[in-house]
RNA sequence: UGGGGGAUCGUUCAAUGGUAGGACGGUUGUCUCUGGAUCAACUGAUCGGGGUUCGAAUCCCUGUCCCCCAGCCA
């Protein structure tokens, strides 16, 4: 009687299988790599959620290891930003924080064991020559001339370039394994290389650094890593990554690779978010536009809407481009079950109820949460002149609109049913100011007579409300596959030029006065908005973090077409 | 043209020789004081061609298409 838990990818039926066979006395260990080269992204969740999750599957460990082998790339803020998004994520990788530049010592003598067992050598080609002896896709490579050194020049000239002797590109470790094998990660593949760049955390005590393929099997070992989880584009490293440990004699871990997100109308390449965070197309990696955590974090995704997508996308070995409304569902199905609901107007336009006393200030209940009711109820107040949204109102109503129209009754919520007797609009006929009437007796928003209305609008008491900016974001991209570029151009030319669109004069209810940033609110049939750090006590700021799904908009859409 | 992977509804994941199923999307309807949410229904796929088998998405043969690899990046 085992109780083995129900596999649910291919990685979890290869660990089950692991589990039977004993093969790590039931251990289950895995680990989070990231280079700290930039800000962690979406791309970066679907791993961590692998990664953790499959460890919490089975009882099992996750270590959080910064591969960090290449200064020239890596800083500690990025360091510092990646440690604070796992974390928010949900994620805790409690005292195992690693880093693969603390076993750049045992890495030196693993490296010096390979020189004296004749499998690794010192080559004093340039960089080119080394690319023009590799050979190429059909054609094998040809031996370096230094390939035959002696152990004892090898160790003489690897400690050399330990100490400093030598410039960057000058000479370069490299393994020696088969110049003619297929793959070409195996034409003696370079170890060390020459960087006279400090390090972040090692400072100036190297000037020579490991390369990836020769750092991260080794990490995995020595952390004791049972399943060394990575992306598909690994999988050609794998016999390499085996031929070290096994030259080694250490502890084997066993890489298993899985298919990266991709996202449409997104970026998951930390390059290219790289690029568009100094080429200034974002206002900086955290941008709420940014597929980054950061930035979905301020743009007011939930964490645990992160996760369920992460698990609803599932783990295989296809190329897959996610539909980015999948990561849509998630966040409103979370939100539409948390968030509280507020009034909001973002563009407003002027209503006046002409029957309705000068002076008159009515508290109005209102419902916090329908899907909630433990979230209670509020007041809002209602007086004469009111706010209520442009598309709300139409002079000349097209077919389906159900909103208001002149002569036309509608309800707003929680208040009074209305019409609209009266349109002002100003020289250029646009619409300025409407006047209606309301029916007393619907107080509450229903009729005694049981008339019907088919809409019912949302409102903010003029003189009550206060005034706020909010932000509209769109895709970031034009096209959902952002790559897809014209001849000459690259994918930072499907930067969408309409992707934020700030609204300055919207108006909110009272109540939101103390709305502290990050407070995530529901503007009722608008969609999901978000407070934003730049928000203070004097001037609120709100992110549309997504928009409602929009019936009459589709609708709209067709009429028009 | 070498090597390594992959191909199932529009998208994505499943079915491990035995009824091709779920989710998202789309459509229609229900309900509703959010054109939201809910609920229901519908839509819709095994890359092609052979073969083995009572039975094939799955096994065999053959072809096609897609992705990755020629960094001293990870």
């Amino acid at each position: 009687m085992t109780n083995s838990i129900q596999p649910t990818n291919f990685i979890h039926e290869i660990i089950e299988q692991d589990l039977k066979a004993n093969k790590h006395k039931g251990r289950v260990h895995t680990r989070f790599p990231p280079e700290p080269n930039g800000y962690l992204h979406i791309g970066h969740a679907k791993a961590i959620c692998i990664d953790f999750g499959t460890a919490a599957k089975y009882n099992g460990l996750c270590n959080l290891r910064f591969d960090d082998s290449n200064p020239i790339k890596e800083k500690q803020e990025y360091i510092d930003a990646i440690k604070e998004d796992i974390r928010w994520l949900g994620f805790d990788w409690e005292d195992r924080e690693y880093y693969a530049s603390d076993y750049f010592d045992q890495l030196y003598e693993w490296a010096v064991q390979l020189i004296k067992a004749g499998k690794a050598y010192v080559d004093d080609l340039s960089a080119e020559e080394i690319r023009e002896y590799r050979g190429t896709l059909t054609e094998s490579g040809k031996e370096s001339p230094y390939r035959n050194r002696s152990v004892e020049e090898n160790l003489d000239l690897f400690e050399r370039m330990k100490a400093g002797e030598f410039s960057d590109g000058s000479r370069v470790l490299r393994a020696k394994i088969d110049m003619a094998a297929s793959n070409i990660n195996m034409r003696d593949p370079v170890m060390y290389r020459i960087l006279q760049k400090p390090h972040h955390r090692q400072g100036d005590k190297w000037c020579i650094y490991p390369t990836y393929d020769w750092t991260h099997g080794q990490s995995d070992s020595i952390e004791g890593i049972t399943h060394s989880l990575c992306s598909l584009e690994f999988e050609d490293h794998r016999p390499l990554y085996d031929w070290f440990l096994e030259q080694l004699g250490v502890f084997h871990p066993q890489q298993i690779e899985f298919s990266r997100l991709n996202l449409s109308y997104m970026i998951t390449s930390t390059r290219k978010l790289g690029k568009l965070v100094h080429e200034g197309n974002v206002d900086g990696w955290a941008d709420p536009r940014m597929p980054t955590l950061s930035g979905l974090r301020r743009r007011g995704y939930t964490p645990e809407s992160i996760r369920n997508f992460v698990e609803r996308i599932g783990v295989a070995k296809t190329d897959s481009v996610i539909d980015i409304a999948l990561l849509e569902h998630c966040l409103r199905e979370d939100l539409n079950k948390r968030a509280q609901r507020v009034m909001a107007v973002l563009y407003p336009l002027k209503v006046i109820i002409d029957n309705y006393p000068e002076d008159k200030v009515e508290e109005l209940d209102c419902v916090n949460n329908p899907e909630d009711a433990s979230m209670g109820t509020r007041k809002v107040p209602f007086s004469r002149v009111l706010y209520i949204e442009q598309d709300d109102f139409r002079e000349e109503p097209p077919k389906k609109y159900f909103r208001l129209a002149p002569g036309r009754e509608v309800r707003l919520r929680y208040a009074y049913f209305i019409k609209c007797v009266n349109v002002i609009k100003d020289e250029k006929g646009k619409v300025v100011e409407l006047h209606c009437t309301y029916d007393p007796k619907t107080q509450g928003g229903d009729a005694p007579d049981g008339r019907k209305v088919k809409a019912t609008l949302h409102w903010v008491s003029a003189k009550h409300a206060l005034n706020a900016e909010v932000r509209l974001y769109d895709r970031l991209f034009t096209k959902a596959n952002s790559n897809e570029a014209e001849e000459g151009k690259d994918f930072t030319s499907n930067v969408n030029p309409k992707s934020l669109e700030i609204l300055s004069s919207c108006w909110v209810e009272p109540g939101l006065k103390d709305a502290k940033p990050g407070d995530r609110y529901q503007f009722e049939r608008l969609g999901y908005f978000c407070v934003d750090p730049d928000s203070s006590d004097k001037a609120l700021v709100f992110n549309r973090t997504v928009s409602l799904r929009d019936t009459w908009a589709k609708i709209e859409k067709t009429q028009k077409v």
